[in-house]
DNA sequence: AGAGTTCTGTACTCATTAGTAAAGAATTAG
DNA sequence: CTAATTCTTTACTAATGAGTACAGAACTCT
């Protein structure tokens, strides 16, 4: 609808500034600082435009912020996408907390984790948000529970296994865990949580 | 230094507002709102008064938060307290947790939990905040893992055990919890992640 | 070239909010 | 009663921030 795929030969003035590295660029400055405390000045300054511009090509900061949003799920999705890397579900949901933990911590950007930090003030933000930012966690909590019942089919967890109880587990405390992230805590520290999260599977 | 103890005879204006009072109505302000969010405008209409008045009283915002987060402590500490009132230590980390879902949703105040709101985005608040908040998060480890201690020393735990990483995998855990409380989850969704966590204890 | 289109910057509006100055009200000490 | 003290209110300031009106710039099409 407004991606650079547009091979429309372009009528009018050109825009002058990237669509996907202002988005790039809102979503280092919303990661660090939160939907409230980002104001468009700073977005606009960031992307080397004036406000006008951003509202001309995003609509309000909630629509920008809803496609940061949408941004920032691809990058969410590398721990998600390991669950589905290794067979055997222990190691599979291993690697999701490492990665989840790894990723909070990274250099390059902000610490932490955008949608945990969403969702911790969802209450906060105009509605439509707050249900963008639900669907999202809830579509974590899906995805974690698909694999563990394809570990009820493998036989690598008892049958009458709770997979829904346990993805919501899982999920809320890597919500738990990046928060201690963007706190400053080192890596160290939080893989030591995995070992006694881990036998959530027995 | 300034509680209503001070038997004092009291010179010159008396103060027309009780200073508790106007703590826990701005308590839950903040934990409605968070810090940021919540204005001395606000507080001074629900407290009755005006803001010189806060200011006089109180301080600034900062000096009036810590306060209330020193008084919120209280009540926070009702899980805290379970945990020494049963000798079993699952039984006694069934009852911390259950206590914990259940002050969050309880009625009668916002739900969720105002410190484990503030601790997310204790980045973005003022640094001496920051400290302080995390300070408590840090008690609540460790009190935790005092009774994991107690445990291994009562042989219901092996002597072995990661107490400090399993007390931080436990308040984490809550954290998260208390997130979802606050997004406005079910109870009895929440209770369904007891079973997974208590599994911690092996 | 001229018309139509689309973007850009300047320069606002209006609302909110932390914090304060200063004058007046209520009280006690002498 | 008077002075000293402490609180309360009115009425600001100064900063910030979301959103917009409008005029001008850059481009395409004919």
């Amino acid at each position: 609808m407004s991606t650079e795929l547009s091979s429309a030969p372009a009528r009018g003035r050109p825009r002058c500034f990237n669509l996907e590295e202002a988005l790039d660029r809102s979503l280092l400055l919303f990661w660090a600082k939160g939907f409230q405390n980002t104001s468009l000045d700073e977005i606009a300054e960031a992307v080397g435009v004036k406000k006008p511009s951003l509202y001309a090509a995003f609509g309000d900061k909630e629509m920008l912020f809803r496609k940061v949003l949408q941004r920032y799920s691809a990058k969410l999705s590398e721990p998600i996408q390991a669950l589905d890397r290794y067979d055997d579900v222990r190691e599979a949901i291993d690697a999701f907390i490492e990665l989840g933990i790894a990723g909070g911590c990274s250099q390059g950007h902000p610490r932490g984790c955008l949608l945990a930090s969403a969702f911790a003030d969802s209450t906060l933000l105009p509605p439509n948000l707050a249900k963008e930012i639900t669907a999202l966690v809830n579509e974590a909590d899906q995805a974690v529970a698909r694999r563990l019942k394809k570990a009820v089919r493998d036989g690598q967890l008892p049958a009458d296994f709770d997979t829904k109880g346990t993805a919501k587990f899982l999920i809320t405390l890597m919500h738990g865990i990046a928060l201690r992230v963007r706190a400053g805590e080192s890596r160290a520290a939080l893989r030591r949580m995995k070992k006694p999260a881990l036998r959530c599977l027995q």
